[in-house]
DNA sequence: GCATCGCGTGTTATCGATAACACGATCTTG
DNA sequence: CAAGATCGTGTTATCGATAACACGCGATGC
């Protein structure tokens, strides 16, 4: 009788005849009708699940590969209920190597949970953002971990309230609760700063991003520490903010260079700065130390005493994964259940590292 | 009657009981009944249907609204048909810069489509590469950009088989057909070569990645051929190869320095083995003039004469996303048509620029 | 005045995979 | 030897969204 099923592409659109091998993604039911099965017995087989004929697995596995048939995950996971497996990661500036290797840390993390990243950059772009969160959410992301561009993240407090798990990363979460990753930046730029105090410094000169940059702002909150603790006032003359680019860092520590009494050292926020800050003091030939926040490569090279708050940006980035999986796991484990308590909101600091040049 | 259907979590589970806006994920059913409507009629205004009457479709979005519903996208696609709207990019090392730029060059240009990528990080390993390509496939993205990390990709021959559009990135695909996107190798180095010649070196260094890696191959051949050209023959004890990393570079070019007639020249095929020759020619104290390809921050400020053949990855990325959007408007013209010809492989190459410093 | 048309909505079937149940056949057991 | 247990497989319904069709109702046509 050669079940034909009335059902099934096969047989309304009667393909071109030559190779199967063409078929764009075969489905359950393509395997079915090969093997002389029900689609069930294809799923089955698939899910290696023991109550089926090893004759009749392996003819369904045979047809599987000559057809070169793939299951769909997609659809799996709708029928399933299970989540997508995919993780949204949302960063500012890709290119930065910091956030690119954040990305690997988070992908690192994940991916051995069998969870894919699907990346997502902003430019600083709140509005790109905005997008960027809405669209992952409808594609029902398992999990968001985002590095948000600015302080208005109500966007992501709407993700978190409708249920997505959100992580974010390198500030804190603001308007709602959320886990949270950061980096100890109050303290490290205390402890640079306060090894140019030790060096006999007394004019610091601060290069910063824009302050409505939370890190930013805790770098500098860490540097004013540090110069009240020696008991120096810290003197508007001397901070420059809102540089981030090179170019623009290097004329900033070029105007305080150019002072009357100009600063006998630099802290710049990030690095960014610490190099446009470097170009300005080659420049002017002036001994001037330099200290900054991010370590990066050559910086051995510049032949000027430079001190460093470095940290690992690839554990920013698997700490974040780690607590997103864990959320994960938390759900997964509640199930139905009704405890509606959901653990509260967890917050890791990845510590800075000192590291000094020339 | 409240039209009491018997699907429906909300009626079988009963739900808690206090609030509608922690339900993970309403569905267009949730928003029907609350809206008094049917699920297609939701579907319909959200699909900006005009055959809906202006009071329902406001019921229905003041309905979406307090429930946040968002569309499910994976769902959405599974009944259209269409595509998931995912790209797949598989690169060797996204902690890379030049890779971490081609990534945001093809973002750039899918996410103009209304396409999202997602990143999968190989570390050089063809397991990882294949296992990421098959989940890839099996998550059905709409088309791959991939660098292979080996000259086997018998997967990716595979997967465009199957008939998922393949564009492979900075080498050409190996035993199939596909789009490709290639930096002008061959030039570049030739280019740089005939420099360093024209400056009068005449004993010049080589230092390559593998000679596996197509990128590594093609360069040694135009440093050749440019040698050739000059009636210089090139010399096996100045050539190394195999050096990947910083440390490895510094060491073979020491070597080459230590030499009893040492080249005056290095001519490096990435910039790791530039920033290695650097600090070996630092070290050495010679005034070994160098040549690379890959641009690099601070390269101007290392002192030395510096002529570099220098491309745009970020252009990479954005001519492979460009040469995928093609591909898949082509598949979507197509569409059920019988046109069996599906026009031929294409390739893009992108320029290098030469750059001095020093 | 009765047929017809169009408009706004609801119903049913579908995308691909699969859980839950159903069913015929063989095997067990008192 | 009849009643039930077990096994291998097929059928139906489902996940969420939606195309295709169906349907009821008021308006228009001649």
């Amino acid at each position: 009788m050669v079940a034909a099923t009335r059902t099934g592409k096969g047989e309304t659109l009667g393909k071109s005849g030559t190779g199967a091998a063409k078929d764009p993604h075969p489905t359950v039911r393509d395997v079915a009708q090969r093997a002389r099965v029900s689609a069930m017995t294809v799923s089955r087989v698939l899910r290696d699940d023991p109550k089926v004929l090893p004759a009749t697995a392996d003819r369904v596995r045979a047809a599987a590969a000559e057809l070169g048939y793939r299951r769909n995950e997609m659809a799996r996971s709708l029928r399933l209920g299970s989540g997508t497996g995919l993780v949204g990661l949302v960063v500012t500036n890709l290119a930065n190597p910091f956030y690119s290797r954040l990305a690997l840390g988070v992908d690192a993390v994940v991916g051995g949970h069998g969870l894919k990243t699907v990346i997502g950059n902003t430019g600083h772009d709140l509005d790109s953002e905005r997008g960027l969160v809405e669209d992952l959410v409808a594609r029902r992301v398992d999990g968001i971990i985002v590095v948000p561009a600015d302080d208005d993240q109500r966007h992501l407090a709407a993700a978190a309230a409708g249920g997505v798990p959100v992580v974010v990363a390198s500030r804190p979460p603001n308007g709602f609760d959320a886990d949270c990753v950061l980096v100890d930046d109050h303290g490290g730029a205390r402890t640079v700063t306060r090894r140019l105090l030790d060096a006999g410094h007394r004019r610091i000169g601060f290069l910063g991003s824009p302050p409505a940059v939370y890190t930013g702002a805790e770098r500098l909150r860490g540097f004013t520490d540090a110069l009240t603790e020696a008991g120096i006032e810290r003197e508007p003359r001397y901070v420059r903010l809102g540089q981030q680019q090179t170019a623009e860092a290097t004329r900033a520590a070029a105007d305080l260079l150019a002072l009357p009494e100009p600063p006998t050292a630099l802290f710049c926020t990030n690095n960014r700065n610490t190099i446009g800050a470097f170009r300005a003091i080659r420049a002017a030939g002036a001994p001037t130390a330099l200290a900054g926040f991010d370590d990066f490569e050559l910086a051995d090279v510049l032949g000027l005493p430079l001190t460093i708050a470095a940290y690992d940006s690839d554990e920013l980035g698997k700490e974040a994964g780690r607590l997103l999986v864990a959320r994960l796991g938390e759900r997964a484990a509640a199930g139905g259940g009704q405890d509606g308590t959901p653990a509260s909101a967890r917050r890791a600091v990845v510590p800075t590292t000192l590291v000094h040049y020339g």
